[in-house]
DNA sequence: TAATTTTAGTTAACAGTGTTAACAAAAGTA
DNA sequence: TACTTTTGTTAACACTGTTAACTAAAATTA
């Protein structure tokens, strides 16, 4: 029975093809200009086929932010691996999120800008709990190797990650698509105070 | 001449009508969900007069932009002129913006999430050039009675507003109206080390 | 006061958006 | 071949921001 497999494959496939069409549509023309119309368009299908295969435009964004939140996990995870030391392994993660941030921009305004509106939803997002898992592991090892082992980590990781996101957020509203390498001045005198008070306390 | 200070008078109250029932409506229903349609029909009024007293719906959104910054700047003032040391102002006013930002959610989220989405807009809100003015010179203010007069104040300027809203939107992104005050203790945290690498380095 | 101009406000439409019900065509099964 | 299921389409609904064309009222001028 390889129809099966077959039609399975088929509509793996048609899936792919709209969130390929779509992300070309964003990357063109940003989110805000994304439509189900212009996905129909571009796969030169009617308009309720899409609804075949996602429940909605939200369902969609959401692939895109579970994308995101997987390809920022795994840039965290590479460079933390050329280090040993975890308030190195920190500073080199917080280099590689700002460069994430930079380097996929799109992704970045989705996963922090548009999606996530609802409360509940921040926990379903896998992607999103192995990302932060990661940032939490690092900042637990970075404290068990430090003078005070009893500092609340989850403080610290909340910390770590608003520092970061702020950086990144401000830098991303004042200037548009500036890639100004100095501005990474900032965050080297931010999360080195941050790694300092950490190691030091 | 009574009469054109008399349609002046008229015009400036119809405007204000129109932003009071666009507020109302934000504050029932949100951001997304305001429309000149709804506020055409809150006014009682068709809706092409809304364009008599504004381009376009960004010119309102505008409005309540400027309206928030400074009651921001405000907030940030008030605080400030509690205390003397700048170090002790920074932080009574990283507390002022917290509480701001929570207790006027749909400003802040107008002020830094939709609004501001163009490059060249963020200049051109002297409201905002205020209310950043005011940490710029308590930071100067806190270099200036530190023992390295010559750190970069505007390096560190940049990273204290980018702790502050990292701090918030990271809250506002994962607990949707839960005033948790355990909360500010994070606040405490980011912002305690920021004053303290400000003023003993 | 009467005629004219200016202003204020209306209706109706255009060009979009997400979403869905009703139907036709193709594909798979008996 | 006849029947059922899947797949895809057309057309519509209920919205959105915005604007052109028109009418009624107010103010100005002769």
């Amino acid at each position: 029975m390889g129809i099966a497999e077959r039609k399975i494959r088929q509509k793996e496939e048609f899936r792919a093809s709209i969130l390929e069409a779509a992300w070309l549509q964003v990357l063109t023309d940003g989110w805000q200009s994304l439509s189900i119309r212009k996905i129909a368009d571009a796969i030169e299908y009617s308009i309720p086929v899409i609804y075949n295969h996602f429940e909605n435009k939200e369902a969609i964004l959401l692939e895109f932010t579970k994308e995101g939140f997987q390809k920022l996990a795994d840039a965290l995870l590479e460079v933390k691996n050329n280090y040993t030391e975890p308030s190195a392994q920190l500073e080199a993660m917080a280099h590689a999120y700002w460069d994430f941030a930079f380097e996929h921009k799109e992704y970045y305004q989705l996963m922090f800008g548009l999606g996530i509106p609802a409360c509940e939803m921040v926990n379903q997002i896998a992607e999103m709990k192995h990302m932060t898992g990661i940032m939490i592991t690092t900042i637990q090892e970075a404290i068990a190797s430090s003078k005070d082992t009893e500092t609340n980590y989850f403080l610290k990781y909340h910390t770590y990650l608003s520092i970061l996101h702020g950086l990144v957020s401000i830098e991303m509203i004042q200037k548009v698509g500036k890639p100004d390498p100095e501005k990474k001045l900032i965050l080297q005198d931010a999360i080195s105070g941050f790694i300092k008070s950490l190691t030091i306390n």
